[in-house]
DNA sequence: TTTTCCGTG
């Protein structure tokens, strides 16, 4: 599914070319030679080369189907810019996009991957010396400039899909602007939607030039409300048989907020257009969103059956990270679940909003790929002209940033509020990750890293809090239990829950689960997996787990115990110790998490230390099911009406002052 | 009391 998973559709637009097999090589040579030659940007190969040439900083506007991912990076490589050993870096927000799209732009040049093409996402480091063109998730860039300040390796970075605004791409355009003045040599190519390619050049200033090329997709007519609805569920519903009985054939995609509201919609239209005999041709609903396994994700892919239109109900998903073919009607209901934090209560909240106009013109173009196609707005024309932001806002302004800090400051950046960005994070969501940082030990009074921890956890791909966790666990002996505990915690959808078999499910689960909660039977898990198991696949379906979430914590711990060693720590001589009490690893997660510290109450709800709010234990815990006094949780989050919490264990309380006694000492009493 | 948008190191 690889090649058809990706965020740029010039991937996958002439994958269709290369299925002729038994032609000979020199044919396939000249096939691709002028598959290369009929994309868009292929006019503007020398203009290009030009600008790049003449222009420190280049804003490329590429339209879907442009082919500028993979063909941007060969016309530099071919022009020279990889000799004296320097190479090609293109940074994408997503790890399938890097895999899929350098897989690509290898079988063109005519290499393997991790020759003269390659990619480097986290857990995977696929290159070699002689790679020149390197695609890379933002993240990991940031990652070298650790390592490599100037990144002295590299003659031309691209920033692609700069304008979804992923807040490592938000920091990396913010050091590059520092980098590129010391490195006259490097150039800078920052791939843009339209509506946000002024704000990048003017953040870059007056040198830079904007360039844009036409896409290749067809046109999409867009049908709004007359009236405003006011719910959205029942009428992507109706819309989607109102198209089945008036509209030509052609797939359906419809986009809509969150899994319950999926299943609602796939439910009701199977009741529905059995009693609904007006056609002959049936209708095939399919749910996707990220947390479906992916044998049932893949399913969306298959071409329907005779006499059968496909209907794939998706979230966000579908706009941008999977994109499937013969779509002809797209229904955009007008809402996305965004991710928000406030520092103030520490605590993260996914809410329903009005999507971006940027968003609504992606989602829509879903329609066009690959015939003219009829997009079906679920709100009125004025709504899309008032309503609708232009674009939503970027991650970095929304988010908890104690991790980013860290790594910044692993930088040698002291003074985050001076930083130069293209919209800076407000002054609370920075004092507060100083806070928190300050609060491990992290940082010290003057926010300088601290020479032990603060260093040392700035190394760890981990959420600051879970770092701590580990590197403590070295100190207790149990940090062989920990690498698999956290790696657990990295990885998402390990339970699997079908809604037809939730109860067989439920059982299997069940034989995992401790009393201590929710970090031990992750452990548990694990070791079943890897031992009784044998990492197999079957193993895994036969227990309700999603194999791929395990099989990646395996590869996590690996990688966890790669980075401990880098840090000087004996891994390999902490495995062979004998196996670390229950008591002592519950210890170790509270020398991390003390300050996620709850109180149960009698109504099975539980009072947040320090804020005193009522939250509940969300249904996925173990501790939905079983009682407690104290307890610590690893995340907290607001959902609809309610707040709940996540991954929880029983402690004792005396702990919490013996992890933290200066945090403790001043609430005491208040708890 | 009855369940989570999408990403990343």
């Amino acid at each position: 599914m690889s090649d058809r998973i990706n965020d740029d559709s010039d991937v996958d637009t002439y994958t269709g070319g290369l299925r002729t097999a038994s032609v000979s090589a020199q044919f396939k040579v000249a096939s691709i030679k002028r598959q290369r030659e009929m994309l868009p940007i292929f006019r503007h190969r020398q203009a290009l080369l030009y600008i790049v040439e003449t222009s420190p900083v280049v804003v490329l506007i590429g339209h879907t189907g442009s082919g500028k991912s993979t063909q941007l990076t060969q016309y530099l490589y071919e022009e020279g810019w990889t000799s004296e050993s320097k190479s090609i870096a293109c940074t994408q927000p997503r790890r399938v996009a890097a895999m899929s799209i350098a897989a690509r732009v290898a079988q063109e040049i005519g290499c393997q991957v991790g020759q003269t093409v390659g990619y480097s996402i986290r857990f995977e480091d696929m290159t070699s010396s002689s790679t020149r063109i390197k695609y890379l998730t933002d993240g990991m860039l940031l990652r070298e400039l650790l390592v490599d300040p100037l990144l002295s390796r590299y003659s031309v970075v691209i920033i692609d899909e700069a304008h979804e605004r992923s807040i490592y791409t938000d920091i990396l355009l913010c050091i590059l602007k520092k980098v590129i003045r010391k490195r006259n040599d490097l150039r800078l190519i920052i791939s843009s939607a339209t509506l946000q390619a002024e704000e990048f050049a003017s953040f870059f200033g007056p040198d830079t030039k904007i360039v844009s090329i036409e896409g290749k997709s067809y046109p999409v007519d867009i049908v709004y409300l007359s009236e405003p609805t006011d719910n959205y569920v029942e009428r992507t519903i109706q819309t989607i048989l109102d198209i089945h009985n008036e509209e030509p054939e052609g797939d359906i995609l419809a986009f809509l907020t969150g899994r319950e509201e999926i299943n609602t919609v796939v439910e009701e239209i199977v009741n529905r257009s059995t009693t609904d005999s007006n056609r002959q041709a049936r209708l095939l609903p399919l749910p996707l969103y990220a947390g479906l396994p992916q044998d049932q994700q893949i399913r969306i892919f298959d071409p329907a059956p005779e006499d059968t239109r496909k209907v794939v109900v998706a979230t966000n998903i579908a706009e941008a990270s999977v994109t499937i073919d013969g779509i002809i009607y797209v229904i955009d209901c007008g809402f996305v679940k965004l991710r928000a934090y406030d520092p103030a209560s520490r605590i993260e909240s996914l809410v329903v909003s009005p999507v971006s106009k940027a968003a609504a013109i992606q989602r829509a173009g879903r329609a066009g790929r690959t015939n003219p196609g009829k997009c079906f707005r679920l709100y009125t024309s004025q709504a899309a002209e008032k309503v609708l932001p232009d674009v939503s806002v970027p991650e970095i302004q929304r988010t908890n940033l104690a991790g980013p800090i860290l790594q910044l400051k692993s930088l040698g950046i002291e003074n985050i509020a001076k930083l130069d960005m293209i919209k800076p994070p407000p002054t609370d969501l920075v004092v507060n990750a100083l806070e928190i940082l300050f609060s491990f030990g992290a940082l010290d009074e003057y926010g300088k890293l601290t020479p032990g921890i603060g260093e040392r956890m700035a190394e760890l791909p981990l959420d600051p809090m879970l770092s701590k966790v580990l590197l403590i666990s070295q100190n207790l002996g149990c940090m062989d239990q920990m690498m698999k505990i956290a790696a657990m915690m990295s990885v998402e959808n390990v339970f699997y829950r079908p809604e037809n078999d939730r109860t067989a499910a439920e059982m299997e689960h069940l034989k995992f689960t401790v009393d201590e909660g929710d970090h031990l039977t992750l452990y548990n898990v694990y070791q079943a997996f890897t031992v009784r198991g044998k990492g197999s696949s079957k193993w895994a379906h036969d227990k309700y787990l999603n194999y791929k979430s395990l099989s990646r914590a395996v590869s996590v711990r690996n990688q966890l115990a790669r980075y401990l060693e880098k840090l000087g720590i004996n891994v390999t001589g902490s495995t062979s110790l004998p196996t670390a009490n229950v008591e002592t690893i519950i210890k170790c997660l509270v020398r991390g998490y003390f300050a996620n510290a709850a109180i149960m109450q009698p109504d099975g709800s539980f009072k947040l230390v320090g804020s005193q709010k009522i939250v509940w234990p969300h249904p996925s815990s173990v501790m939905y099911t079983r009682s407690a006094e104290w307890v610590i949780y690893s995340q907290v989050i607001e959902l609809g009406d309610k707040t709940y919490i996540l991954g929880i264990t029983k402690i004792e309380r005396d702990w919490l002052l013996e992890a933290a006694p200066e945090y403790y000492h001043v609430r005491r009493g208040r708890a």
